[in-house]
DNA sequence: CTGTTAGCGCCTTCAC
DNA sequence: GTGAAGGCGCTAACAG
């Protein structure tokens, strides 16, 4: 820019509100400077001089963790970030998406990240990442949780739901089974009978699980014969095995309640009758499953409004049971 | 970092090392620094003013023009965007999603995005956002096209590609039709027999025209006889209308070359026989399409790399044909 | 309408 | 192992 004022014969302020505030320097004067710029091709103020002066980046920071990788392949992510950047762009800011995943550097990386603010997509109560953008002192929007004091948390009552689609698909089973999430960063495929919910690391698992329960005792089932197939993503060829194998364990199954429409899609191919989904995605219109509405793609919208200082409902209520044949008696 | 330095009694210096260097400072000083740096709420160097001193970054700029509010639905878009994500996580870069779409602040965000280079989206040759990548001498990776001097180009032939896919669906036909993507900006909806690719404002679209062009000449069908449906975005619904709208133009039409899976399938709801797609996603599988396979996911991580500074192939060749049942005599 | 001063927070260079 | 100066490029505030 001083350059570009030098060449121009006129101040580096001049130059400024040639870029800045056009009609407060003269026609002329803001031509020759936008003339010489050009010819030492000069694009304008350096983005990141301008944020160190303004303090602010207009950037909002979205935190995927050790997702990432795959978050594009979950259609309910990818929705989330529709969300996030329909605001965004409305708003005039930039979505940084935060390099994680790989492994300790995450931290460092979140916290050296020039953005205004985070939304964090659901983890666990551990996650040194979600640590990291608390530490930054700047706000932090949840997805999904965890909840902590002094952040906001967005997401819908997993618990009232999962309790509300169980006590749909569980009814007069005799031998539920749950497809589920994830329920540590370890990610790993098992099974496990009457999983206590309490030791769950996510959030969202953990409630799911709860409500599920919750269902199951209120129907009169032993929550600890209940077995809860555990895998490790949202992926239809894992869910498919897992589902064969609690069939193996327990061939009596009959009602699964899945943590997505994708899980109980998979479910249902492998033969099981009564089978609950998640979301209410295509999936769940085309094998016409009995589901949990929500609209992520609101709540992506929501966690930026509000990351970026507006007001969004939490969606605490906005879900719905959609029931549909894949539980009918 | 002033505050903390004069609080741990020290100077600047030494708390900029302690973050940056932490081996050359003694384990004691390191130790109180980051004490008092905890006490005071210091979180670590700021970014802005790192990128400043640095001149870089170490941010990728997508830009994903007009298309962003509803390139999450694209699940192509989605597939290039993860591979995007993949390479800069691990190279330890953030993905800016510029915030474009808006209209005519779009140029100046992409100017004033704090990033090291750009990738670019699919657009039309005119686009002013793709102008404005280019006005800030930062590079430039475009996917698809338009093709420019001085920027890199990444994408499939896709006037070969086409040809090879139309010469498959067209064969045998009398009375061939195309459904097509938007060919400007505009995106209007309407259909246009015989449309000259040489109007056509986005490079995508304009060579799987001249593709198509080429095999139904060459098939010995007359180009200006064949209807071109084209369709604002790659909607299923929009894409059943259109096909209904082409077979009330033209009830004899026995093949149908869709610039997508989606739309491909959208015809063949609407009862078309001979159809062909593109990409081969999920829905050629499912629809047994015939279809052009390329991995958007490896060419979104080729414009990582080439934008980051790195050398990935162009992908030119990297297609084939897929024939399946679709177009089957 | 245009210019001067000063400082945003950091780190490279060079000294000790 | 630690510190002092200087400047990355920009713009708010205040002249003129």
């Amino acid at each position: 820019m001083t350059d570009v004022a030098r060449a121009a014969g006129v101040s580096p302020m001049t130059v400024s509100y040639t870029y800045n505030r056009p009609q407060r320097v003269s026609a002329e004067t803001r031509a020759k400077v936008l003339e010489v710029a050009a010819s030492l091709g000069y694009a304008g103020p350096d983005p990141s001089a301008r944020s160190l002066r303004y303090g602010a980046t207009r950037t909002l920071g979205l935190v995927l963790g050790e997702h990432l990788t795959y978050a594009f392949d979950d259609p309910q992510a990818v929705q989330f970030l529709a969300g996030i950047a329909e605001v965004c762009a409305e708003k005039g800011y930039g979505v940084l998406i935060v390099p994680t995943g790989t492994g300790d550097e995450d931290a460092d990386r979140v916290v050296g990240a020039a953005v205004d603010a985070y939304v964090v997509w659901t983890t666990t109560d551990d996650d040194p990442v979600l640590a990291a953008a608390f530490s930054t002192r700047r706000p932090v929007v949840v997805h999904g949780g965890p909840e902590r004091a002094g952040s906001v948390m967005i997401g819908v009552d997993n618990r009232a739901a999962a309790r509300a689609v169980g006590l749909e698909v569980f009814a007069g089973a005799r031998h539920p089974a749950v497809l589920s999430f994830p329920i540590d960063r370890d990610r790993e495929t098992f099974v496990g009978a009457g999983l206590d919910p309490t030791g769950v690391a996510y959030p969202v698992t953990r409630d799911r699980l709860a409500g599920y329960r919750d269902a199951a005792v209120e129907l009169g089932v032993d929550w600890s014969r209940v077995p809860v197939g555990v895998c490790r993503t949202n992926d239809a060829g894992e869910a498919r095995s897992m589902m064969r194998r609690l069939l193996e364990l327990e061939p009596g199954i009959d009602a699964v309640a899945a943590m997505s429409d994708q899980l109980a899609a998979a479910a249902q191919d492998e033969g099981a009758r009564r089978v609950s989904g998640w979301d209410d995605s295509d999936v769940a219109r085309q094998h016409d499953l009995t589901t949990v509405a929500q609209s992520l793609r609101e709540q992506g919208a929501a966690c930026a409004t509000t990351a970026l200082g507006g007001s969004a409902p939490t969606h605490r209520d906005a879900w719905h049971l959609v029931r549909r044949s894949s539980t009918a008696h």
